[in-house]
DNA sequence: CGTTATTTGTGCGTATGTATT
DNA sequence: AAATACATACGCACAAATAAC
């Protein structure tokens, strides 16, 4: 679906695109395979052959599926996607997909001196927001989300984040995608290592001090508004950052 | 097996994308200087605008270049480089633009079986090699590097990794990507949480056990052949890993 | 073994729309 | 308003790889 946004008009190429990475993204072409052909595509969504040329340049280009001539369209296998696990923005929104959030401290205005300067606020009033992220019921990640508030604002009404324990699939930026006028586009992180402070290890069951991963992402939209600031530590023990590079075309 | 291909005429909008895309990476267009536009390139190269547009669609898949319509085309600012298909390698590449290498255990012959595993070799012997990077004569990273024998035959000759406490500003990864008969195309890297072996400890000037960043790298070659297995143990204090995320055209 | 049908790859032509200068 | 430059979309022809016969 698309989002609730005012429905910018999106080309034929686009449109498909969007469909067949959804499908892909949803399984739909389990290992061997073969994706709809250039030609059924032409002619079920009623364009020419080199409008679905277009389109599957784009998920060719992610590493979505692999193309060979003389046999098909195939969706790429997981593990051999490069840059897909949580290297682009579009995973960190369909994150959910393995994982639950559990809501630890329910979305609130705050004083943040801090995040409000790398949000690059002229107040100190921010919305704030902590979560854990679980895998099989088993907490592996904490985040603590910073909003500038007429971002904050947006996602008042969203009850998935209001409670305390509430549990849900959603994804924060993906909830920011359906509600901002500009969508997010670009996001900065940066790894490193931190011990656990006392409010993480609680909610990590694990010990204070206890060395972690941490990830700092800062996300801005098309129009260049810093739109999220999300502070994760991750339990190196369940979890590592892995990244698939891969080099252009020859 | 056949050995050498016939070397196929690479396809006009490819050629055409290898010069743009080494026209850009040798900064031939700066800050908001506008490379030709698809009418000229068209012109000089003799192909139809199409095929230049082909070629532009790659090298905006790659982050290298933007496109703005009614003003023209321009090369994407290093820092606004997102990480893509090798961007990151060849950050890897030119890593010694800031950096220094000092070998601290030369290139040799060894028996690691769990190295031999990850480079899926047949035999455990491998060729391994160690060494600090510094920058500003600081040590902030260590690296041990694990080759399959016949990968590391071909730095048998290389000075730079021959004698210990020598200090080059070559590459691993740029030395192979010149002596192999296949290029480099993959990367796939782990980060984690890891505490300082003792080793490592003593080359990078502090504590055993401290945390540090720790990143695996397994690099492979076009036709899927494994290549180097690279396993850094970083500072924190003084490097975080950092990566600019772009999303998808939408 | 070659032949044929299928499927993707390359290249170009045309027309029209949109954004910028 | 006009010119410039990129974006989208469709059409066609032929090449190359693959699979089935």
């Amino acid at each position: 679906m698309s989002g609730s946004r005012p429905s910018r008009r999106r080309s034929a190429y686009r449109e498909l695109a969007d469909d067949l990475r959804a499908d892909v993204l949803g399984q739909r072409y389990p290992e061997g395979v073969r994706l709809p052909t250039e030609a059924e595509l032409a002619r079920t969504y009623r364009v020419s052959r080199q409008t679905v040329r277009r389109a599957f340049q784009d998920l060719v280009a992610e590493g979505l599926v692999q193309r060979v001539p003389g046999r098909g369209t195939f969706a790429a296998q997981r593990d051999s996607r490069y840059l897909r696990q949580f290297g682009s923005v579009e995973d960190l929104m369909s994150l959910s997909v393995d994982t639950k959030m559990q809501v630890s401290s329910p979305l609130r205005r705050q004083i943040d001196v801090d995040a409000a300067s790398r949000l690059q606020l002229e107040s100190d009033a921010v919305h704030t927001l902590a979560f854990r992220r679980l895998h099989d019921e088993v907490p592996f990640c904490h985040t603590t989300v910073w909003l500038p508030p007429e971002v904050g604002e947006r996602l008042r009404s969203v009850p998935e984040l209001a409670a305390p324990g509430a549990v849900s699939t959603v994804t924060v930026i993906g909830l920011l995608d359906e509600r901002l006028p500009s969508p997010i586009t670009d996001a900065e992180q940066s790894i490193t290592v931190a011990a656990a402070p006392e409010t993480v290890a609680v909610e990590l069951h694990c010990e204070p001090e206890l060395p972690l991963l941490r990830i700092d992402r800062l996300y801005s939209t098309a129009d260049g508004q810093r739109a999220e600031l999300a502070i994760s530590h991750f339990l190196p023990e369940q979890y590592s950052y892995r990244v698939r590079l891969r080099r252009g075309p020859r």
